[in-house]
DNA sequence: AACCAGGAGACAT
DNA sequence: ATGTCTCATGGT
């Protein structure tokens, strides 16, 4: 098997199929830092009404969010789920984005060492922080998401046995080939595969106008 | 009415 | 190193 080739052609299918998707939502890096929190195993729509809680009330900064009374916060964000958890996730998140010097001051520091201290965060695992540093501080990093290792193991493009390290860095490593920007390029992929999983392979039965012709979770294998 | 969503940590094995 | 449990709302 051609992993390189195999997931660059994978990127122009879906490209050709979905168009830019023009990733992340959000106005700023630091909503982007919260999206990426809130997001965890769970919907975007309902990340979005927590977002606009948080908005409503003046809380979308470190500061404000450090300010508000803890209950208040995670009842701000009950819409997303979790909210006990991620409440706290985001509290530490904003205090260690603080400690930092913000985000001028983190946008200074080398990609390996930002990523190192996005994962000493309780709360931030390998994928939200490497939505951070790919959306919020645009370093060129792949996300690798459940339905990533899903597909690609399913294409029989990359091994299903790779830990999230090896898959991330067979990506990056597959795609920095081309000789293209990696990060617009990252960008766009992970966005496009994510939009293939909702839009695509959803409703379940439906797995026909699927354009990779994969099978959904609930089918055993495409053709 | 079960099942799933743009995961991560605590804990046991 | 590798499983299992928990966290929780909202849409299909």
């Amino acid at each position: 098997m051609n992993t390189a080739k195999g997931v660059r052609a994978v990127f122009d299918q879906l490209y050709a199929t979905y168009g830019p998707q023009d990733w992340w939502p959000g106005d700023s890096p630091f909503e982007i830092m919260v999206g990426a929190v809130l997001t965890q195993n769970t919907a975007w729509r309902n990340v979005e009404r927590a977002i606009a809680k948080l908005f409503a009330h003046q809380a979308l900064s470190a500061e404000s969010i450090l300010a508000a009374d803890p209950g208040q916060l995670a009842d701000w964000l009950r819409p997303s789920g979790y909210f006990n958890v991620k409440a706290r996730r985001l509290r530490n998140l904003c205090h260690w984005y603080r400690e930092q010097g913000g985000f001028e001051a983190l946008a200074a520091q080398p990609t390996p060492v930002l990523r190192a201290g996005l994962l000493s965060v309780n709360g931030i695992g390998p994928e939200t922080a490497d939505d951070i540093l790919l959306y919020a501080f645009e370093r060129p990093v792949f996300v690798i998401d459940a339905y990533t290792r899903r597909l690609f193991s399913r294409l029989g493009l990359l091994e299903a046995t790779l830990d999230y390290e090896a898959m991330r860095h067979a990506f990056e490593q597959a795609l920095v080939e081309g000789a293209v920007a990696p990060v617009p390029l990252f960008n766009e992929y992970h966005a496009l595969i994510v939009m293939h999983a909702k839009e695509a392979c959803r409703p379940r039965p439906r797995c026909a106008s699927c354009c990779l012709r994969l099978a959904c979770p609930s089918r055993q294998q495409g053709g």
